[in-house]
DNA sequence: GTCAAGTGAATTGTGCGCAATGTATTATTG
DNA sequence: CAATAATACATTGCGCACAATTCACTTGAC
């Protein structure tokens, strides 16, 4: 009964925030899992990178992930304390850094590989319908 | 060609990643807009709360957008701060907060009514393909 | 009334997200 | 070759998310 009441305006109907609160949802939900591999989402999907390139440069994980150096070099380097990857300097281009695996970063794909099929009730549907919507 | 190489570690399968993405990225689209509001986005969805029902308890507007007293209490001191919102005690259980639209904060409505529509491109389409993935 | 349990917020600490800035290092241009 | 521009990261600072803890207050059992 305000001069504006604009539906558009209202919580519920705002596409932006459902999907902001499904992200969350699904992250939160995936936590339980990841706790046993004491690693946080983002740092499972930086992982995923790597498991399947072996190494990479942080703008090339950025890139992938479309993540800055802001979120990436904090994050990289817990990652490195935590022993899963090394942090070497390019020989050819010292600006850049190399991102490797440890042996130790390696053998947690094997405990990861666990990780999709726990959580297969949200992946496999819905999929299709998500890459419409992603198209913008 | 590794002992693993399961499909489903790959990041481009992945559900969740797709969609958190996608939230990064819309909400990274109306950051332009809000700036002229001088909000985060979450700060315009809890100020979304508050157009719509004028005022609520802290549990109220946590239980509405899924999330706790430890994201909403320093998010509403910063809108307290930009003169948009009150936050007294209830006198019935002291417990309580409540959180109240000031006059400048009724006002701002005014000013984000033009948002929604700036946005169009994105909401309105899709919406009910969001439906069916948001039940899980 | 008194004690225990429950509830609503606030606080603390960790980890993102991202803009803005800084710092090497490399590439380019005149 | 020197000056400039571009590139790849790192740093800083603010604002979420959220688990865990604490505090104040209320309610319920006796």
């Amino acid at each position: 009964m305000t001069a504006i009441n604009n539906e558009c305006l209202k919580v519920d109907k705002q596409l932006c925030f459902s999907i902001y609160r499904l992200s969350n949802a699904l992250i939160r939900s995936y936590r339980p899992l990841l706790a046993k591999l004491d690693l946080t989402y983002l740092q499972y999907i930086v992982m995923m990178v790597l498991w399947e390139h072996r190494q990479a440069t942080v703008k090339e994980i950025g890139d992938k992930l479309s993540l800055d150096s802001g979120t990436l070099t904090p994050l990289l380097k817990r990652l490195d304390v935590k022993g899963l990857i090394s942090r070497t300097r390019c020989t050819n281009d010292e600006r850049v850094r190399n991102i490797c695996l440890t042996d130790e970063g390696l053998k947690l794909e094997a405990v990861a590989a666990t990780i999709p099929e726990k959580m297969q009730c949200q992946t496999g549907m819905g999929y299709e319908k998500l890459a419409e919507i992603k198209k913008e």
